[in-house]
DNA sequence: CAAATCCGTCAACGTTTCTTGATTCGCCCA
DNA sequence: TGGGCGAATCAAGAAACGTTGACGGATTTG
């Protein structure tokens, strides 16, 4: 246990914050709870430019938010658990009372 | 229980995660964790200017996610603990597992 | 094969965000 | 009261972001 689990790698972490720091996007993560989803219904659902949810759904996927599957014509999207189960301990590990000195630790200046 | 506890602020939610969406302001938060600090403490950890850290600092006040504490020259900042929780919250309502419909629910465009 | 449909990609543009250095404000102490 | 120090604020520029419309690739259907 060299490095503890107490850091996890802070680029990742912005990445996946940033992915979510968007109303459109977090709008499509919503839509997406209740399962899979075809970009066309999306855009009917979010009232949205095709082109706008393309560049949306890409952020989320290249942050391993969401994945993607082929259906003929179509390509569903579907939210990723393990990423929302990584948010989930990433948020948790934030979290002030996770671990703490006891107060009057540090000095300043 | 009129529009049950579903969906939380879209523009709320996109705000903490913005504020959590750079990598500076996570290092922050990180070296809070252990308690108040000061800016000039904070300044020397993350090795960034002054200048810079009061920005990044304001986007996280203005989020929620710290508090401050004047005591002479110095102003503390110290993590927000109900901001810390909201934000688990809103994070356990976007989870997939949350809701989910029996699958083939919806139809395609 | 040709037309239609779904969707990703691209270029261009305006907007927002971040960084830097200078300035200002507030507080303490001699 | 004046000087020194910690920290916020401001203006200017650079970089990243989001939107739009045009285009191209993949797939189905007539």
């Amino acid at each position: 246990m060299a490095t503890a689990a107490a850091a996890p790698d802070p680029s990742r972490a912005a990445e996946l914050f940033h992915a979510l720091s968007d109303e459109t996007r977090l709008g499509i993560v919503r839509r997406l709870q209740n399962g899979e989803q075809c970009v066309c219904n999306l855009t009917d659902l979010l009232d949205a430019a095709q082109s706008r949810l393309s560049f949306h759904l890409r952020v989320l996927k290249d942050a391993g938010l969401v994945h993607d599957r082929r259906e003929g014509r179509w390509i569903h999207y579907h939210l990723s658990r393990k990423a929302f189960s990584e948010l989930e301990a990433l948020v948790g590990d934030l979290t002030p009372t996770s671990r703490r000195l006891t107060v009057r630790e540090v000095s300043c200046c």
